[in-house]
DNA sequence: CACATGACTGATT
DNA sequence: GAATCAGCCATGT
C-alpha cells in the first residue's frame, strides 16, 4: 500500500479494493475519501465504477461505501435493492431512508487510518 | 472522434 | 437548505 503515484486505472482499481477490504466491520466511508486517500480526490466516480464490478461482497464489503452524506446511493447496483441496507444493518449500522445514521460517528477515514501518501 | 452517462463532490445561487 | 453548475474520467454508443 505504498507507491500510490500510479495513474494506471487497473492499479487504481486494485487499490480501491484494498482500501475497501480494510474498512472495519460496522464502519463506513465515502467514495471521495477513498479517492482522496489514493491521491485522486477528483476521481470519486471511478471508485464507484470500481465497486460496480464487485460481485463478492464477502471479500470486498462494497456496502460500507456510501456518498459523502451517508446516503446509500449504490444500493441499486446490488443483487437486490435492499441488500446493501441489510448488510449494513447486519453489522449494526443503522439505516433510515437510505441514509446511514450517525454517519459522522461511523465514518472511517482511509487517509488517517492507513497513513497513505 | 464526439457526445452522453454516472455507486461523486464542492462551490455557487 | 434545495437546486444548479461545473469539474471529474472510465465506458458506452
Amino acid at each position: 500500500m505504498s507507491n500510490l503515484k500510479n495513474t494506471d486505472k487497473a492499479v487504481f482499481f486494485q487499490l480501491v479494493y484494498e482500501v475497501v477490504q480494510c474498512i472495519p466491520r460496522g464502519r463506513v466511508t465515502s467514495y471521495g475519501a477513498i479517492a482522496d486517500a489514493l491521491g485522486r480526490k477528483k476521481a470519486a466516480r471511478m471508485v464507484g465504477w470500481a465497486l460496480n464490478k464487485v460481485k463478492d461482497y464477502k471479500n470486498i464489503p462494497a456496502h460500507r461505501v456510501v456518498n459523502r452524506k451517508g446516503v446509500l446511493t449504490g444500493k441499486i447496483h446490488f443483487q437486490t435493492i435492499k441488500m446493501m441496507q441489510n448488510l449494513l444493518e447486519s453489522e449494526g449500522v443503522e439505516v433510515k431512508d437510505d441514509k446511514v445514521l450517525y454517519f459522522d460517528k461511523l465514518f472511517w477515514d482511509p487517509k488517517e487510518s492507513l497513513k497513505i501518501d
